[in-house]
DNA sequence: GCACGCTAGTTGTCAGACTAATAGAGCCAA
DNA sequence: TTGGCTCTATTAGTCTGACAACTAGCGTGC
């Protein structure tokens, strides 16, 4: 059931030509390092990228390979070009930043304090939703997934892969359960960011609370049926995160600049 | 302030070639045609594409242009392809449901009323959420983009142009309000799709309600600072307007199959 | 029955030429 | 001066054909 296409932390796949190779295809490592360098402000919006002939010159790769690079970051709302103009970095706002890849990109370099404060809103607001959902139309099947999730959660700490896939699973779960295929993709992509973000507070060993009553309490006002008080249970779970996400951040701030 | 490139209904740019140009650039186009072939199911999860050479010259393009099409549906989680395997269709819940080419897709062909029930319900959980954050953090501005709209849409109706944009404006300035990247992308995604809705129900000449009166509740919820009020308005809104669509659509099957 | 290597088929990348769109300069007229 | 028009240089878009890289699936040998 693990995929492993995915959450590949890049195995050394030895970088195939001079050490530019960030993971995946070529195209696939000229998108992630333009998305990165986006994200990050490199290029700022209204900005010009330098043409497709130099560029790909200078990073050694053939017009084609570019290009297909280039479709990607169109696809995903980054940049948009036409003949005589070039490619230009669109506004911020017509980003697709719920796109599982942007979000990556966008935590790959400094994450942005606010952009982190924006998703841990929408997650208070989607996640408590998403419980009252399935508090209503779980069937003895999610509930036992649940169920499930939450004991491997109590066997593996949070600072173990096994343990943060349990509460990943634990959330799947509950969005599974509310029968809503947008929810689902959207708390996925969420989820995938506050992936990151788990890994950023496990890094400075800033998760001294235990996870698991809060879990507990959500699940067992989804089995009894009680939609408000799922809702009410996740909002306080979610809540605590940011309060530990932020905790964590600040103490970045402070041993950084 | 009009945005001339994205609602374009197709003027007649004289279909360059032999009428397989559904506007766009080529490569868009054929994006575009493979996307709504994907969404409205016509390749299922699962199933193989033809190969780049062979679909290419059936469509009379070069692999290139294909090509680059392919990294769009690609890079909105539509397909994956790897040599000697061919590109295949993904399984759903790896589509980037969100994306507002995919929802507009979805949209092209017979709209599934599942999927239109889960976008109306994951805007029935967002948007009051907003519209509490925006009842806290609003400035003066904030609040003269709202009363503008709100004139220009009692000013227009709903069936017109005008009244739609004004529609869409005054939810953009409530997402505004909020302060939160996250939340302005997501809803604009949804209020595009909702857009296609509403259009479908004026199409069915089935808008009898005039909801200015349930704007306007928002409104001065927001403006008065109150949160738990400018949620609950927000919630009666999206409801009455699900419940006009969903009556839209029953309509449809009525007359339809 | 299993592991390993081979091969053919498919995508991936490259190179260079030509086409099409258009931003912006420059010109002309009111 | 100002406004609009044309014209051109520049840039992305498309095409072609070749070769490289990857790998699914088959076959072979243990």
């Amino acid at each position: 059931m693990t995929d492993p296409s995915d959450p590949d932390p890049a195995p050394p796949p030895a970088a195939r030509r001079n050490g530019r190779d960030t993971g995946r295809r070529l195209r696939g490592a000229i998108a992630h390092r333009l998305g990165v360098a986006i994200l990050s402000g490199e290029y700022k919006p209204g900005e010009r990228i330098p043409g497709e002939v130099a560029f790909a010159a200078e990073l050694d790769v053939s017009r084609s390979a570019f290009r297909e690079a280039i479709q990607v970051l169109t696809a995903k709302g980054l940049v948009e070009s036409r003949p005589k103009a070039g490619t230009l970095v669109l506004p911020r706002d017509r980003w697709n930043l719920l796109d599982p890849d942007v979000l990556g990109w966008a935590f790959t370099g400094a994450p942005d304090i606010d952009f982190i404060r924006s998703l841990f809103e929408l997650r208070a607001i989607v996640e408590p939703g998403a419980a009252a959902l399935a508090a209503a139309r779980r069937d003895r099947a999610d509930l036992k997934a649940m169920r499930d999730a939450l004991a491997d959660m109590s066997r593996h700490s949070l600072g173990t892969e096994a343990g943060r896939a349990a509460d990943r699973a634990f959330h799947a779960a509950i969005l599974a359960a509310t029968r809503n295929d947008a929810l689902v993709v959207l708390s996925a992509s969420i989820g995938a960011a506050v992936g990151w973000t788990t890994q950023f507070k496990q890094r400075l060993r800033a998760l001294p609370r235990n996870p698991i009553p809060d879990h507990r309490r959500v699940y067992d006002a989804i089995a009894a049926g009680d939609g408000a008080g799922a809702s009410e249970a996740m909002r306080l779970l979610v809540e605590q995160a940011l309060a530990d996400t932020a905790a964590a951040v600040e103490r970045v701030r402070g041993e950084g600049a």
